[in-house]
DNA sequence: GTAGGGTTAG
């Protein structure tokens, strides 16, 4: 008996502590992957990497959490390291790295994913759909389709890429008529066409699809997913009304008991498409009043709301909510900062930027705009070296700001550098484009304003042109201005009323007197552009530098707009030019009404008399100026 | 741990 319990209970015993060891080691690794694959989620990728180092135990799921990791940063180098280190690859290392060069742009990779898909040892459905989508997403659908009908067995998820390429290349006839012939659609099959079909914008197709197909039982539990969807898309686009009818349609989610049995219901995300749709349509009034009949609200909620008064400059009423609400993240942040940057009040905006737990690419830049905007110029250039210094790295949206700082600045040594390192770090766009011409024009170096003009092979949009032409003409350069807006016009692009302006400037530089009529009339008459007070104030202009004052007068006193202090100040400059001291006067008594504070057309005046030796009228200017209590502004000379 | 779909800030 005894004998028999010692057995019994030394070999229960052994086998006890084994398998608790066993249990130990494997709870243990199970807590490390589950470790890694947090830090990762949380974008701490090195500690991530610190954790696997030190693991005495790995499995494939430990390989493979490091691995998506790298994928997930487009780290593909390191990723593919890993993968050949690991000592035993399964299907979903496969899988990984497969779907890591199909992430990456370029054909480069593109081939390389391709090849290990061909060197995989066994596929299943996710490798064929890696593979599909992979194309699809990289617009080559006659690959895409090439793997598609090769697959051994295919499921949803195979049609839904391919559904998702079409729409990415703008087919949407295709799209529709294969999503018609599939053999079974699913909520996502749904709601990946009706997406592509917003982002074509294609809404009323859209809403006729989702009406047609969105009844079938079998997915009303994700049908939500696809109204949202196409929620957002009308708010987008500013159709609120639309946007509301389907919003109303979706049966509501608040009271009642009945939750679990109903569906298809209003969920967050409803709630918030059809706020922001409001906010976009700058209703501010009916955003507020659904925030307020919601249940439960995120932090995407408050941060729409919030959006919603920053974009009505109630800054009020958006820091109120923005201290009510529960947990701010980035996004709350940078649009208080925002907010604040838009208003003119850099302090506060800088103070919250400076508070902030987490600054993102974002922030900065929120920050740094808002000083431009302001024009706190050298601010901006701090916060741009600040931002360098704690390692962020500008993209698109700060240079683009900063060129506009040296602009402000007429700082051409600093526009060549941020110039070069437009060229190092980002393929130039057109707005970037566009503010390096006005840049370098401004800065008085318009051969490198026409060098980027030129260098842009693709696209020039009219801005760009404007940019072109308008920097010519405030170089005196009206031949090149002129020829530049022929050849806009063979290219068939459309002219706008700041393409004239520029025009009408070229030809005041030239004193081309007929050619601006010309220009004037063939705005109005030829391209169907209401003539704005700019206009008027160029050919005010041109009229007055030729000394035709008073064709120049005439149009003031005929012209349907009020002359604003551009128009009459033209006048004075002619008149000064011209010594014509009657109209002068004329036109600094307007101008003087319109701006009692300034000091220039006082100066202007008293130079006048001055040149012409009437010291007694000079001197009744400065008495009558000292009267109105003006002060004389740095820049203006009493001296000619 | 791998394939398809939804909302907010510059």
């Amino acid at each position: 008996m005894a004998t028999l319990y010692g057995r019994l209970s030394r070999r229960s015993c052994c086998l006890t502590s084994a398998s608790l060891t066993r249990n130990y080691n494997s709870s243990r690794l199970h807590q490390s992957n589950k470790n890694i694959s947090n830090l990762i989620r949380s974008g701490r990728l090195s500690e991530a990497r610190a954790l696997f180092d030190s693991m005495k135990h790995r499995n494939a799921v430990t390989w493979n959490s490091m691995i998506s990791g790298y994928i997930h940063r487009r780290e593909i180098a390191k990723a593919r390291q890993l993968f050949d280190e690991m000592p035993q690859r399964d299907i979903v290392s496969w899988n990984l790295i497969v779907s890591g060069y199909f992430s990456c742009r370029g054909s480069r990779f593109i081939e390389e994913g391709r090849k290990m898909f061909e060197l995989m040892p066994q596929r299943d459905c996710v490798s064929w759909n890696t593979v599909i989508s992979g194309y699809a997403k990289n617009g080559r659908m006659d690959q895409a389709l090439k793997f598609f009908n090769a697959m051994p067995e295919r499921n949803v998820v195979s049609s839904n890429a391919v559904i998702t390429g079409f729409l990415l290349n703008g087919d949407v006839d295709l799209a529709v008529g294969f999503f018609k012939t599939m053999p079974e659609h699913d909520s996502a099959s749904l709601c990946a066409l009706i997406s592509g079909l917003v982002r074509n914008g294609e809404l009323d197709m859209a809403a006729g699809i989702l009406h047609e197909f969105g009844s079938d039982d079998d997915r009303k539990d994700d049908l939500v997913h696809a109204y949202n969807t196409l929620i957002a898309g009308y708010g987008q686009r500013g159709h609120v009304e639309e946007a509301r009818r389907l919003f109303d349609e979706i049966p509501d989610d608040r009271g009642g008991g009945d939750k679990g049995q109903r569906r298809f219901r209003r969920n967050v995300i409803s709630w918030n498409s059809m706020m922001m749709s409001y906010v976009k349509a700058g209703d501010i009034v009916s955003a507020r009043e659904l925030f307020d009949r919601m249940v439960e609200r995120d932090t995407c909620s408050w941060n729409t709301v919030i959006s919603g008064y920053v974009q009505i400059s109630n800054m009020d009423e958006a820091s109120k909510l923005f201290r009510e609400m529960p947990s701010p993240d980035v996004l709350s942040w940078n649009s208080i900062v925002t907010g604040f940057a838009q208003n003119g009040n850099l302090n506060l905006a800088k103070d919250f930027f400076e508070k902030m737990p987490h600054k993102n690419l974002i922030s900065w830049n929120t920050l740094i705009a808002g000083y431009e905007k302001n024009e706190d110029y050298k601010g901006a250039v701090r916060l741009f070296s600040q931002m360098q210094l704690e390692g962020e790295r500008p993209d698109k949206h700060t240079l683009s700001s900063v060129i506009s700082v040296c602009t402000g600045l007429v700082d051409l040594y600093l526009g060549k550098q941020i110039h070069q390192l437009v060229t190092k770090t980002v393929l130039p766009d057109s707005p970037i484009n566009n503010s390096l011409i006005t840049m370098y024009s401004r800065c008085g170096a318009i051969v490198d304003a026409s060098a980027v003009f030129d260098e842009i092979k693709l696209y020039k949009d009219v801005i760009t042109w404007n940019a072109m032409i308008g920097g010519y003409a405030s170089h005196g350069l009206a031949a090149e201005a002129l020829e530049l807006f022929n050849l806009m016009k063979r290219l068939k692009i459309h002219p706008t009323y700041i393409t004239f302006i520029a025009v009408l400037n070229a030809c005041a530089h030239a004193g081309l007197v007929e050619e601006g009529r010309r220009q004037f009339k063939s705005m109005v008459t030829d391209y169907g552009i209401e003539p704005r007070v700019e206009h008027f104030a160029s050919l005010v202009d041109i009229l007055g530098r030729q000394g035709q004052l008073k064709e120049a007068i005439h149009l003031i006193n005929t012209m349907p707009l009020k002359p604003d202090k551009a128009v009459w100040g033209a006048l004075l400059g002619a008149c000064r030019i011209h010594n014509n001291v009657q109209l002068a006067i004329v036109a600094a008594d307007a101008l003087i009404r319109l701006e009692p504070e300034s000091s220039a057309p006082y100066v202007l005046l008293y130079n006048m008399y001055a040149n012409l030796g009437q010291w007694d009228d000079a001197e009744s200017v400065r008495v009558l100026m000292e009267e109105k209590n003006v002060k004389k502004q740095a820049g203006y000379s009493w001296v000619d």
